[in-house]
DNA sequence: AATCATTTCCAAAGCGCTTTGGACATCTTT
DNA sequence: AAAGATGTCCAAAGCGCTTTGGAAATGATT
């Protein structure tokens, strides 16, 4: 069923159908009752690809997803990132269109979905810190929110991010206090711009009470579950293990743990750990006795508030691009504790 | 720029433009040289929606992920099949586009979807036992492919699926081997098809044993790490604990394994533990020297063969629909081993 | 040289929608 | 009663592409 012969079927033309539909304000109310009712009743739905193009709009926000190369690794945030910027979508008409691409080809992507007319806007996923996709959007004039940031980049744009500086400086001056001095940090890849902000904060709150930063502490990498096994089992064992764990995702931290424990150590009471928590749906960190100290900061809600800032923002495209800075929570959980004394402190 | 544009520029008709870029016999190869490298140099991309229009084609496939409202969950297996689906549409020239919805309301946006020409088939996840939309989609004539079974349609429909009956039976038999008889499931819910199959397969294996199937033994809940540390803390501290645990889902089973040790207990000596590994990229199970003897089964393969399915079977819409049943592994891992000798048994 | 087949190109229609620029009643106002 | 205002509807153009049904030019055949 068509606009043309819904038209036909109730004896009118297609302009006043297609009015009565979208709410103009020309056309009787008992005719538009009457083609409301004819519409519902033939399950008529205008095709969007002839809507979008005798409107010139998509009406269809375009994802585009990293994905590592080496590890053939998708980033299990962006489920719950894109489960919340759906929401967001569905109430306000919009499709989502999801593009997964290699790391490093994105830009070819971005240009294919702008250059076809899919999508009125995108959604930049895990910027680099002088990431060059910003610059090139800008050009293109696309509408865009970038989920993070990149560091490097002067001009304005707009974005979304935790501060992540800020929670990993309170989380290491969290375990300072505890008495901690030797903190490892078991960080995402540093080319990453969230990482490197999260090494930032690390770095001042240690430099701040004086402790000098050991690079056989500082560790980077895709954030595994492998990886935070095979790389506090390395610590462990080595001389000057750490006392604390800074980690940079939740599913690390698993692998953390399971270290930790087959050592026959405990977290909290041997060995302290604080995890970045996106709270994912799935992986609870509990919320009445949370299992590890946490900086906690929902993807999801991330999600929700970046989709609303791009269609705000495809609306109105002239408005200076809006920022937000999302405080992520520092919660205690059971996995930190005082440090253990000992000779060597 | 545009067709009609490039074309002009060329001082072409925009038929033969058309022509030279999709390949048609009927033009020059010199003509269709130059077309080629004006369009390349003018960055030119024909429009999705004109062609779409034009062709009747959407040249984009539709996901529909379930969204379960109390736990405002998302599988975090869609990650990963995503990733395998998208490779293989890129390869092809085909959009993804995703809605994510409540539990119950993926009926209508299936009908939104088809309705509105967006997408030129679906893919059907996480189908319940007798699914009610697989009748509604041969309805719509839309060609579809289904992630799973729906156990009690009988029509042929598309489907895709892991043998799970067949792998948890192997599972549940290998635990009987070990000497295990108090062998708990904890199942994912299991409306959905998957789940009850692996119960079958774990009940059959059972029962040719001549173990009766007990009650309180059955779990059946969504697969976060919560549940699978809830439930195993009640059977563990219960009389008559089990020996051995079966499974769902690798998520699960972290908490599952947290309960255990949180005991003193460990893994494969004391306690038996088997699950199913869907091989996510961020989880994996440790090629050389896995954690968990599990039933594995890639979930990305699954997406990359569901989508070829699905392009396929939009390419030849008339041949019997296919059907495909991959075998999970059997792979042995650190978390199981004999059963415990003691007086209960 | 005339005819026919081939090659190479084009004008125009059509995909299903929105939107512009009226047309025609009907109702007020003077 | 004429003129204007208002309410309600419509015909047709246009969005950017594909595709049909030729036309013109070239080459091969008689």
């Amino acid at each position: 069923m068509n606009l043309r012969e819904l038209a036909q079927n109730l004896g009118l033309s297609q302009t006043t159908v297609s009015r009565a539909l979208n709410g103009y304000p020309e056309v009787n109310e008992a005719t538009r009752a009457r083609v409301v009712q004819a519409a519902e009743q033939h399950n008529y739905r205008p095709n969007t690809r002839a809507k979008g193009l005798a409107t010139g709009r998509a009406m269809a926000i375009g994802h585009v997803i990293p994905m590592s190369k080496q590890h053939e690794m998708v980033n299990p945030v962006f489920g719950d990132f894109i489960a919340g910027a759906g929401e967001t979508y569905s109430r306000n008409g919009y499709d989502m269109v999801l593009s997964l691409v290699e790391d490093g080809q994105e830009e070819k992507t971005y240009r294919d979905l702008r250059g076809k007319g899919a999508v009125d806007g995108l959604i930049v996923h895990g910027p680099k810190s002088g990431d060059a996709r910003i610059a090139m959007l800008d050009d293109l004039g696309v509408p865009f929110v970038v989920h993070g940031r990149a560091s490097s980049v002067t001009t304005p744009y707009a974005w979304l991010d935790v501060n992540n500086r800020k929670a990993f400086q309170r989380a290491t001056d969290f375990l300072l206090d505890l008495g901690h001095r030797r903190i490892a940090l078991i960080n995402g890849l540093e080319e990453l711009d969230f990482a490197s902000r999260r090494r930032a904060g690390y770095e001042e709150a240690l430099t701040a009470r004086g402790v000098t930063v050991n690079p056989a502490y500082l560790h980077s990498e895709e954030m595994t579950e492998r990886y935070g096994y095979d790389t506090v089992c390395r610590l462990l064992d080595s001389d000057a293990a750490p006392t604390a764990f800074l980690v940079s995702s939740m599913i690390t931290a698993i692998g953390v743990r399971r270290a930790i424990e087959e050592r026959g150590l405990r977290m909290g009471r041997d060995i302290s750990v604080i995890t970045h928590d996106d709270a994912l749906s799935y992986f609870k960190n509990g919320e009445d006795a949370p299992i590890f100290t946490a900086t906690c900061s929902s993807v999801r809600e991330a999600g929700r508030q970046a989709a609303k800032m791009l269609l705000e923002r495809i609306a109105h495209p002239h408005l200076p691009p809006p920022n937000r800075l999302l405080e992520a929570q520092l919660v205690v959980g059971g996995s930190t504790g005082p440090a253990p004394t000992s000779r060597t402190d």
